[in-house]
DNA sequence: GCCGCCTGTTGTATCGATAAACTCGGCGGC
DNA sequence: GCCGCCGAGTTTATCGATACAACAGGCGGC
């Protein structure tokens, strides 16, 4: 392995010397310089970023850590952010918790050893103290468990959005509604376990808009979160009892509902209204085309950078607790011919 | 911060005995380990992994460069792997390169200061010496540049795979053709820039199999490799001159084409059939479902995987070409009534 | 003509973990 | 009864880059 002492006696220099070059951080002769940079060239030198890590005591690099890689979701926010990152000089890598708390408290601990300057955590499961896993590392929270304590928080209007949802549907006629992905009915205003999680929330807010509409009924199907358990749902839903609207609670199933309805003989939006969350790409694509609350991607991006490096800066500013605006973007899904 | 020495002075040994304790590597005494243990533990100690790296010259982290975090087919791969290579022992973190070579060739040279112990390059644009960008750093390539020279590559099987997508549409009586993310039908066969890329060959395969069905026509249409891009396409190809197949390269250019079709009043697979490359998750719940040309995700892994162990092993291994063995996949777009 | 200052460069110590060599008490073998 | 060995632990040196202080030399000011 070429080093810096290798350039160093190379371009008949001090390492300290080939360091400055390198870095800019200090003035250099030009002639100086282009030999640096010369010997460096020609050696193929590469700068050790676990010494300069170690020494510096910062890397530039900035962690996501997400349930899972291959959710629309989670992808397009992983863009997102390391565009936004990259204009702030910071690299952004990516890791997968698959959405446990142990995953996820996992990938808090490991970031304290260093490799990152700050963790942007995607939590789904992790409650508790986080400030007191994280230690000094920078930590911003997304997503919506209520006891994410002490850590800077970016959320979504979680039962605002989803009770505009339930809202549209009703506004359209629907009367026999069904929620897609909520927890059972009965424990929505449970505390304890996985009190504040973005689905529940969400039902809550189903539950608020429909509770406001005279004669609207609504129940719960719940079949897991992924794409094909949306799909599942659809089927169900079709077979079972009519209804005439669906909020599914994260896009990815409202796509899947979408698929399980077609199964299942029922058209979107003739016969059944669906609107889904999120407003993923794929939500204005697909066919029909799905109405979704969108949560205020590009404010949150913003809000997580600001207050990533605002703590980064301050590690002892008070936390913040921000919530992007949302709006419902109706496409066919819940248009009456 | 919390160090090893600290650890080993509140636990009345030396530093190295904390290290021994903490890896494992070393058989230590149960008193001595409980002590280590407590100490490490009430301090809140995490191991410095910059140190540990500068020292050990290995991470235990693999690196994947992929164009664009946002596409579900980069995703998925991110996915898969991700969970492949915790079952070695490996971490995976996930950057984005922006699909430009300057990009990728950034990514392989910053992975040489030592952050990752192996690199997977999903290089969309990068040819030339990837080796001598590499250096001593384990590379394994996908994509289909075929001027990636002198490092292992797991390759799909571009054109025989679009050869077969094309012909089961000519199967089902298609004759008017149109190729949806081709370059410009006259470049196919030139050498140079973008030869050998993925798009190309599997132009080519398409282009093979119309040559071998008699009357059958074909024409390219392209305005781009994104979702969007294909909805465009989809409209296009409705306003224009009648098409009664169409083979997308990708199957998010697919995807597109179904929405674009739809909205240009053409039913699938009623009017036109479609069909895509890549078999990403979401080919199977779309409406209709999308035929799709699947390329043998989980054997690729598996190549992937095995190669990257093998060199970190072996550096000087003799490079590997492996082509995983596809499967044409039929759904309801390419189901005639 | 001497002094302080500024610019460019160099030694030295250090970041934290660990490989390798070394110490020491106990124990079985001949 | 002595020797060599083994297990458990310690010491020392090192990975590569860089903060910091020290240092050489040129130059304008009084």
């Amino acid at each position: 392995m070429v080093t810096m002492r290798d350039v160093a006696t190379a371009a008949g220099v001090s390492p300290m010397t080939v360091s400055n070059v390198l870095t800019g951080r200090r003035a250099t002769s030009p002639e100086v310089r282009r030999a640096v940079l010369e010997a460096s060239e020609r050696l193929g030198y590469r700068l050790n970023v676990a010494a300069r890590s170690l020494r510096r005591g910062r890397t530039g690099v900035v962690g996501l850590a997400v349930p899972s890689l291959d959710a629309p979701y989670f992808g397009q926010l992983a863009g997102r952010l390391a565009a936004r990152l990259a204009r702030e000089g910071l690299r952004l890598v990516v890791e997968q918790t698959g959405a446990s708390p142990e995953g996820e408290a996992a990938a808090v601990r490991d970031s304290r050893g260093g490799a990152y300057d700050g963790l942007v955590l995607s939590a789904v499961g992790l409650g508790g103290d986080v400030r007191a896993l994280a230690g000094d590392l920078p930590v911003v929270a997304l997503g919506e468990r209520q006891d994410l304590r002490r850590v800077d928080h970016v959320g979504m209007a979680n039962i605002e959005g989803a009770r505009a949802a339930a809202a549209l549907l009703l506004e359209r006629g629907c009367r026999r509604l069904a929620v897609v992905g909520s927890p059972p009915w009965e424990q929505l205003d449970e505390p304890g376990g996985h009190d504040g999680d973005a689905f529940r929330l969400r039902a809550r807010g189903v539950r608020d808009a429909v509770r406001a509409a005279p004669g609207a009924r609504v129940r719960a199907v719940t079949l897991g979160t992924a794409l094909e358990d949306g799909v599942r749902c659809g089927r169900a839903l079709a077979a079972g009892e009519p209804v005439d609207g669906v909020v599914a609670l994260t896009d990815t199933l409202a796509l899947g509902v979408l698929r399980g309805l077609a199964d299942g003989g029922l058209r979107v939006p003739d016969d059944v209204l669906v609107v889904g969350f999120d407003d993923v790409r794929e939500a204005a694509t697909s066919v029909p085309s799905l109405s979704s609350v969108a949560p205020g991607h590009d404010a949150m991006v913003e809000e997580v950078v600001r207050l990533l490096l605002r703590r980064m800066a301050k590690p002892a500013a008070a936390e913040e607790d921000v919530v992007a605006p949302f709006a419902v973007v109706e496409r066919e899904s819940t248009r009456r011919a």
